[in-house]
DNA sequence: CATGCTGAGTTCACTTGACGAACCGACCAC
DNA sequence: GTGGTCGGTTCGTCAAGTGAACTCAGCATG
Protein backbone atom coordinates (compact mmCIF):
# COMPACT_ATOMS: atom_id res chain seq x y z
CA UNK A 1 0.00 0.00 0.00
CA UNK A 2 3.04 2.74 -0.96
CA UNK A 3 -0.20 4.82 -2.17
CA UNK A 4 -0.44 6.10 1.55
CA UNK A 5 2.98 6.60 2.02
CA UNK A 6 2.79 9.77 -0.68
CA UNK A 7 3.14 13.39 0.75
CA UNK A 8 -0.23 14.88 0.96
CA UNK A 9 1.29 18.17 2.27
CA UNK A 10 2.46 19.84 -0.98
CA UNK A 11 -0.01 18.60 -2.72
CA UNK A 12 -1.14 20.28 -6.21
CA UNK A 13 -4.78 18.92 -5.99
CA UNK A 14 -5.11 21.23 -2.91
CA UNK A 15 -2.95 23.96 -3.42
CA UNK A 16 -5.24 24.51 -6.82
CA UNK A 17 -8.09 24.26 -4.55
CA UNK A 18 -7.21 26.61 -1.92
CA UNK A 19 -6.92 29.25 -5.00
CA UNK A 20 -9.92 28.06 -6.70
CA UNK A 21 -11.84 26.01 -4.56
CA UNK A 22 -14.10 29.13 -2.71
CA UNK A 23 -17.65 29.14 -3.52
CA UNK A 24 -18.30 31.18 -7.33
CA UNK A 25 -14.35 31.06 -8.03
CA UNK A 26 -14.58 28.67 -10.43
CA UNK A 27 -18.15 29.85 -11.95
CA UNK A 28 -16.40 33.32 -12.31
CA UNK A 29 -13.35 31.73 -14.53
CA UNK A 30 -16.28 29.60 -16.85
CA UNK A 31 -18.11 33.13 -17.33
CA UNK A 32 -14.44 34.77 -18.15
CA UNK A 33 -13.98 31.72 -20.55
CA UNK A 34 -17.32 32.51 -22.20
CA UNK A 35 -16.04 36.25 -22.98
CA UNK A 36 -17.88 37.86 -20.10
CA UNK A 37 -15.33 40.86 -18.19
CA UNK A 38 -17.16 43.43 -16.73
CA UNK A 39 -18.49 43.45 -12.93
CA UNK A 40 -22.50 43.87 -13.69
CA UNK A 41 -22.95 40.96 -16.25
CA UNK A 42 -20.51 38.72 -14.00
CA UNK A 43 -23.27 39.90 -11.07
CA UNK A 44 -26.20 39.40 -13.61
CA UNK A 45 -25.91 36.24 -15.05
CA UNK A 46 -24.29 34.33 -12.07
CA UNK A 47 -26.58 36.07 -9.65
CA UNK A 48 -23.55 36.09 -6.49
CA UNK A 49 -24.32 38.36 -4.05
CA UNK A 50 -21.81 41.89 -4.82
CA UNK A 51 -19.93 41.25 -1.82
CA UNK A 52 -18.44 38.02 -2.67
CA UNK A 53 -17.90 38.68 -6.17
CA UNK A 54 -16.23 41.43 -5.40
CA UNK A 55 -13.90 39.40 -2.92
CA UNK A 56 -13.54 36.44 -5.48
CA UNK A 57 -12.38 39.01 -8.41
CA UNK A 58 -9.89 40.73 -6.35
CA UNK A 59 -8.62 37.32 -5.18
CA UNK A 60 -8.24 36.21 -9.20
CA UNK A 61 -6.35 39.26 -9.94
CA UNK A 62 -4.05 38.88 -7.15
CA UNK A 63 -3.34 35.09 -7.73
CA UNK A 64 -2.96 36.39 -11.07
CA UNK A 65 -5.49 34.55 -12.84
CA UNK A 66 -7.59 37.75 -14.07
CA UNK A 67 -6.04 41.14 -14.78
CA UNK A 68 -7.49 44.56 -14.44
CA UNK A 69 -7.75 46.24 -17.54
CA UNK A 70 -9.03 50.23 -18.09
CA UNK A 71 -11.61 50.80 -20.65
CA UNK A 72 -13.83 53.40 -21.97
CA UNK A 73 -17.07 53.49 -23.40
CA UNK A 74 -18.13 56.14 -25.34
CA UNK A 75 -19.69 58.56 -23.51
CA UNK A 76 -18.82 56.84 -20.33
CA UNK A 77 -16.42 57.39 -17.61
CA UNK A 78 -13.28 54.97 -17.54
CA UNK A 79 -13.84 51.36 -15.73
CA UNK A 80 -12.01 47.97 -15.16
CA UNK A 81 -12.98 45.23 -16.81
CA UNK A 82 -11.64 41.63 -16.16
CA UNK A 83 -9.11 39.47 -18.82
CA UNK A 84 -7.50 35.88 -18.12
CA UNK A 85 -4.41 35.84 -18.25
CA UNK A 86 -2.44 33.21 -19.71
CA UNK A 87 -2.15 31.68 -15.35
CA UNK A 88 -5.92 31.67 -15.95
CA UNK A 89 -6.15 30.46 -19.02
CA UNK A 90 -4.39 27.75 -18.31
CA UNK A 91 -7.73 26.53 -15.73
CA UNK A 92 -9.67 25.78 -18.75
CA UNK A 93 -8.94 21.90 -18.76
CA UNK A 94 -10.07 22.21 -15.27
CA UNK A 95 -13.96 23.59 -16.13
CA UNK A 96 -13.50 21.00 -19.53
CA UNK A 97 -13.39 18.19 -16.69
CA UNK A 98 -15.89 19.49 -14.44
CA UNK A 99 -18.34 20.20 -17.93
CA UNK A 100 -17.61 16.72 -19.26
CA UNK A 101 -18.26 14.93 -15.95
CA UNK A 102 -21.59 17.20 -15.29
CA UNK A 103 -22.19 15.80 -18.81
CA UNK A 104 -22.09 12.75 -18.32
CA UNK A 105 -23.86 11.95 -15.97
CA UNK A 106 -26.07 15.19 -14.54
CA UNK A 107 -27.44 15.97 -18.24
CA UNK A 108 -31.04 14.55 -18.75
CA UNK A 109 -31.36 12.19 -21.59
CA UNK A 110 -28.03 13.31 -23.29
CA UNK A 111 -29.64 16.96 -23.66
CA UNK A 112 -26.28 18.81 -23.51
CA UNK A 113 -26.29 22.36 -22.17
CA UNK A 114 -23.10 23.26 -23.64
CA UNK A 115 -20.75 21.44 -26.51
CA UNK A 116 -17.11 22.64 -27.19
CA UNK A 117 -15.96 22.16 -30.93
CA UNK A 118 -12.33 22.58 -32.68
CA UNK A 119 -11.79 26.03 -33.71
CA UNK A 120 -10.41 24.94 -37.24
CA UNK A 121 -12.75 21.44 -38.05
CA UNK A 122 -15.42 21.97 -36.04
CA UNK A 123 -15.28 18.73 -34.83
CA UNK A 124 -16.44 17.81 -30.81
CA UNK A 125 -13.43 18.61 -28.12
CA UNK A 126 -12.70 16.38 -25.20
CA UNK A 127 -10.51 15.87 -22.73
CA UNK A 128 -8.28 12.70 -22.68
CA UNK A 129 -5.65 11.60 -20.75
CA UNK A 130 -2.48 10.83 -22.83
CA UNK A 131 1.24 9.87 -22.09
CA UNK A 132 3.93 11.23 -22.84
CA UNK A 133 4.67 7.82 -24.96
CA UNK A 134 1.60 8.57 -27.03
CA UNK A 135 -0.94 6.32 -26.04
CA UNK A 136 -4.37 6.86 -24.94
CA UNK A 137 -5.82 5.79 -21.83
CA UNK A 138 -9.02 4.60 -20.57
CA UNK A 139 -9.03 5.40 -16.72
CA UNK A 140 -7.36 5.96 -13.78
CA UNK A 141 -6.58 2.63 -13.44
CA UNK A 142 -4.27 2.79 -16.15
CA UNK A 143 -2.51 5.55 -14.67
CA UNK A 144 0.70 4.93 -11.72
CA UNK A 145 1.23 7.76 -9.01
CA UNK A 146 4.98 8.13 -7.81
CA UNK A 147 6.16 11.12 -5.81
CA UNK A 148 7.95 13.36 -7.59
CA UNK A 149 10.71 15.87 -7.01
CA UNK A 150 12.88 14.86 -4.27
CA UNK B 1 -20.84 38.84 -28.62
CA UNK B 2 -23.19 35.59 -28.78
CA UNK B 3 -20.96 33.78 -26.34
CA UNK B 4 -23.72 36.12 -23.53
CA UNK B 5 -26.27 34.27 -25.09
CA UNK B 6 -25.64 30.81 -24.22
CA UNK B 7 -27.84 29.10 -21.45
CA UNK B 8 -26.43 29.23 -18.13
CA UNK B 9 -29.33 27.32 -15.65
CA UNK B 10 -28.56 24.07 -16.84
CA UNK B 11 -24.44 24.68 -17.39
CA UNK B 12 -22.83 21.66 -16.12
CA UNK B 13 -19.64 23.10 -14.58
CA UNK B 14 -22.20 24.52 -12.14
CA UNK B 15 -24.07 21.30 -11.78
CA UNK B 16 -20.92 19.30 -10.63
CA UNK B 17 -19.72 21.84 -8.31
CA UNK B 18 -23.29 21.51 -6.96
CA UNK B 19 -22.37 17.99 -6.47
CA UNK B 20 -18.48 18.13 -5.68
CA UNK B 21 -17.71 21.96 -5.17
CA UNK B 22 -18.30 21.41 -1.12
CA UNK B 23 -15.03 21.85 1.07
CA UNK B 24 -13.26 18.75 1.06
CA UNK B 25 -14.80 16.83 -1.57
CA UNK B 26 -12.56 16.76 -3.98
CA UNK B 27 -9.90 15.92 -1.39
CA UNK B 28 -11.71 12.87 -0.41
CA UNK B 29 -11.75 12.07 -3.82
CA UNK B 30 -7.70 12.69 -4.08
CA UNK B 31 -7.01 10.01 -1.03
CA UNK B 32 -9.75 7.61 -2.20
CA UNK B 33 -7.74 7.50 -6.00
CA UNK B 34 -4.56 7.04 -3.81
CA UNK B 35 -6.51 3.48 -2.40
CA UNK B 36 -7.67 5.32 1.31
CA UNK B 37 -11.14 3.70 2.35
CA UNK B 38 -11.59 4.55 5.63
CA UNK B 39 -12.87 6.76 7.85
CA UNK B 40 -10.18 7.47 10.48
CA UNK B 41 -7.44 7.02 7.61
CA UNK B 42 -9.09 10.07 5.88
CA UNK B 43 -9.41 11.75 9.00
CA UNK B 44 -5.64 11.17 9.75
CA UNK B 45 -4.63 12.35 6.25
CA UNK B 46 -6.75 15.25 5.45
CA UNK B 47 -7.09 16.65 9.29
CA UNK B 48 -10.55 17.87 8.11
CA UNK B 49 -13.25 17.99 10.74
CA UNK B 50 -15.21 14.54 11.91
CA UNK B 51 -18.34 16.22 11.17
CA UNK B 52 -17.67 17.70 7.52
CA UNK B 53 -15.99 14.16 6.62
CA UNK B 54 -18.84 12.25 8.15
CA UNK B 55 -21.36 14.57 5.74
CA UNK B 56 -19.16 14.76 2.67
CA UNK B 57 -18.67 10.60 2.90
CA UNK B 58 -22.74 10.31 2.98
CA UNK B 59 -23.16 13.17 0.25
CA UNK B 60 -20.46 11.18 -2.07
CA UNK B 61 -22.51 7.53 -1.29
CA UNK B 62 -25.83 9.65 -1.92
CA UNK B 63 -24.52 10.74 -5.32
CA UNK B 64 -23.20 7.26 -6.40
CA UNK B 65 -19.79 8.74 -6.75
CA UNK B 66 -18.65 6.45 -3.58
CA UNK B 67 -20.55 3.12 -2.32
CA UNK B 68 -20.35 1.96 1.22
CA UNK B 69 -19.01 -1.46 1.14
CA UNK B 70 -18.75 -4.32 4.38
CA UNK B 71 -15.71 -5.89 5.59
CA UNK B 72 -14.02 -7.41 8.80
CA UNK B 73 -10.76 -8.04 9.61
CA UNK B 74 -9.63 -10.24 12.06
CA UNK B 75 -10.58 -9.94 15.78
CA UNK B 76 -12.40 -6.80 15.12
CA UNK B 77 -16.20 -6.16 14.33
CA UNK B 78 -17.78 -5.49 11.37
CA UNK B 79 -17.43 -1.84 9.35
CA UNK B 80 -17.54 -0.01 5.96
CA UNK B 81 -15.46 1.22 3.76
CA UNK B 82 -15.17 4.24 1.36
CA UNK B 83 -14.89 2.66 -2.58
CA UNK B 84 -14.94 4.63 -5.54
CA UNK B 85 -17.99 3.87 -8.14
CA UNK B 86 -17.34 3.98 -12.03
CA UNK B 87 -18.98 7.47 -11.34
CA UNK B 88 -16.15 8.53 -8.83
CA UNK B 89 -13.77 6.92 -10.74
CA UNK B 90 -14.71 9.49 -14.05
CA UNK B 91 -14.09 12.35 -11.85
CA UNK B 92 -10.28 11.50 -12.28
CA UNK B 93 -9.79 13.90 -14.94
CA UNK B 94 -10.85 17.06 -12.93
CA UNK B 95 -7.98 15.89 -9.74
CA UNK B 96 -5.96 15.60 -12.88
CA UNK B 97 -6.63 19.10 -14.14
CA UNK B 98 -6.47 20.39 -10.72
CA UNK B 99 -2.99 18.99 -9.79
CA UNK B 100 -1.33 19.92 -13.34
CA UNK B 101 -1.84 23.43 -12.99
CA UNK B 102 -0.79 23.26 -9.38
CA UNK B 103 2.16 21.72 -10.62
CA UNK B 104 3.03 24.70 -13.28
CA UNK B 105 1.87 27.39 -11.04
CA UNK B 106 2.21 26.51 -7.07
CA UNK B 107 5.22 24.19 -7.18
CA UNK B 108 8.69 25.58 -6.14
CA UNK B 109 11.27 25.34 -8.59
CA UNK B 110 9.62 22.95 -10.66
CA UNK B 111 10.02 20.18 -7.81
CA UNK B 112 6.53 18.69 -8.48
CA UNK B 113 4.99 16.60 -5.47
CA UNK B 114 3.55 13.75 -7.44
CA UNK B 115 3.90 12.37 -10.54
CA UNK B 116 1.44 10.08 -13.12
CA UNK B 117 2.86 7.48 -14.99
CA UNK B 118 1.45 5.07 -17.69
CA UNK B 119 1.10 1.61 -15.86
CA UNK B 120 2.43 -0.18 -18.90
CA UNK B 121 5.04 1.81 -20.30
CA UNK B 122 6.12 4.53 -17.42
CA UNK B 123 5.68 7.25 -19.67
CA UNK B 124 4.74 10.86 -17.52
CA UNK B 125 0.91 11.32 -17.99
CA UNK B 126 -0.97 14.58 -19.08
CA UNK B 127 -4.45 15.62 -19.80
CA UNK B 128 -4.86 16.92 -23.30
CA UNK B 129 -7.57 18.89 -25.32
CA UNK B 130 -8.14 16.14 -28.63
CA UNK B 131 -11.18 16.89 -31.38
CA UNK B 132 -12.78 13.86 -32.61
CA UNK B 133 -10.79 14.55 -35.47
CA UNK B 134 -7.80 13.39 -33.57
CA UNK B 135 -5.69 17.21 -33.50
CA UNK B 136 -4.73 17.95 -30.63
CA UNK B 137 -5.68 21.50 -29.10
CA UNK B 138 -2.93 23.75 -27.58
CA UNK B 139 -5.11 26.20 -25.85
CA UNK B 140 -8.80 27.11 -24.78
CA UNK B 141 -8.63 29.35 -27.84
CA UNK B 142 -9.17 26.38 -29.97
CA UNK B 143 -12.38 25.92 -28.74
CA UNK B 144 -15.57 27.31 -29.79
CA UNK B 145 -18.88 26.84 -27.69
CA UNK B 146 -22.13 25.83 -28.91
CA UNK B 147 -25.16 25.91 -27.24
CA UNK B 148 -25.96 21.88 -27.11
CA UNK B 149 -28.73 19.33 -27.18
CA UNK B 150 -32.04 22.16 -28.30
C1' DC C 1 -18.43 -9.83 34.60
C1' DA C 2 -16.13 -5.15 34.66
C1' DT C 3 -12.87 -2.61 32.24
C1' DG C 4 -10.61 -0.63 28.57
C1' DC C 5 -9.77 0.16 23.56
C1' DT C 6 -10.88 1.35 18.79
C1' DG C 7 -13.42 2.92 14.77
C1' DA C 8 -17.00 5.68 13.40
C1' DG C 9 -19.51 8.65 14.29
C1' DT C 10 -22.73 12.78 17.04
C1' DT C 11 -23.20 17.06 19.80
C1' DC C 12 -22.12 21.56 20.84
C1' DA C 13 -20.12 26.19 21.29
C1' DC C 14 -17.62 29.16 18.37
C1' DT C 15 -15.90 31.34 14.26
C1' DT C 16 -16.00 32.07 9.45
C1' DG C 17 -18.35 32.66 5.20
C1' DA C 18 -22.45 33.47 2.20
C1' DC C 19 -26.73 36.00 1.42
C1' DG C 20 -29.58 39.93 0.00
C1' DA C 21 -31.06 44.40 0.52
C1' DA C 22 -29.73 48.97 1.25
C1' DC C 23 -26.53 52.46 0.78
C1' DC C 24 -22.50 55.15 -1.44
C1' DG C 25 -19.58 57.78 -4.69
C1' DA C 26 -17.75 58.82 -9.22
C1' DC C 27 -18.98 60.19 -13.50
C1' DC C 28 -21.96 61.23 -17.44
C1' DA C 29 -26.23 63.19 -19.68
C1' DC C 30 -29.92 66.30 -19.47
C1' DG D 1 -29.02 69.86 -9.70
C1' DT D 2 -31.55 65.65 -11.00
C1' DG D 3 -31.39 61.23 -12.52
C1' DG D 4 -29.02 57.05 -14.14
C1' DT D 5 -25.35 53.58 -14.34
C1' DC D 6 -21.42 51.02 -12.80
C1' DG D 7 -18.79 49.13 -9.32
C1' DG D 8 -18.53 48.70 -5.36
C1' DT D 9 -19.20 48.79 0.53
C1' DT D 10 -22.02 48.06 4.77
C1' DC D 11 -24.84 45.48 7.59
C1' DG D 12 -27.99 42.16 9.78
C1' DT D 13 -29.07 37.46 9.19
C1' DC D 14 -28.35 32.81 8.25
C1' DA D 15 -25.65 28.72 6.74
C1' DA D 16 -21.34 26.25 6.91
C1' DG D 17 -16.87 24.88 8.78
C1' DT D 18 -14.00 24.05 13.06
C1' DG D 19 -12.24 21.56 17.11
C1' DA D 20 -13.01 19.48 21.37
C1' DA D 21 -15.78 16.54 24.00
C1' DC D 22 -18.99 12.93 24.21
C1' DT D 23 -21.36 8.46 22.54
C1' DC D 24 -21.93 3.80 21.18
C1' DA D 25 -20.99 -0.98 19.45
C1' DG D 26 -18.31 -4.66 19.71
C1' DC D 27 -13.99 -7.03 20.52
C1' DA D 28 -10.18 -8.21 23.89
C1' DT D 29 -8.22 -8.66 28.40
C1' DG D 30 -8.12 -10.04 33.27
Amino acid sequence: MSELLLDRSRCSVAGTLAVVGEKWSLLVLREAFLGVRRFADFHRILGAPRAVLTDRLARLVAEGILRRVPYQDDGERQRHEYRLTRKGVDLYPTLVALMEWGDRYLAEDGDVPMELRHRDCGAPVHLTLTCEAGHTLDSARDVRPVSGGS
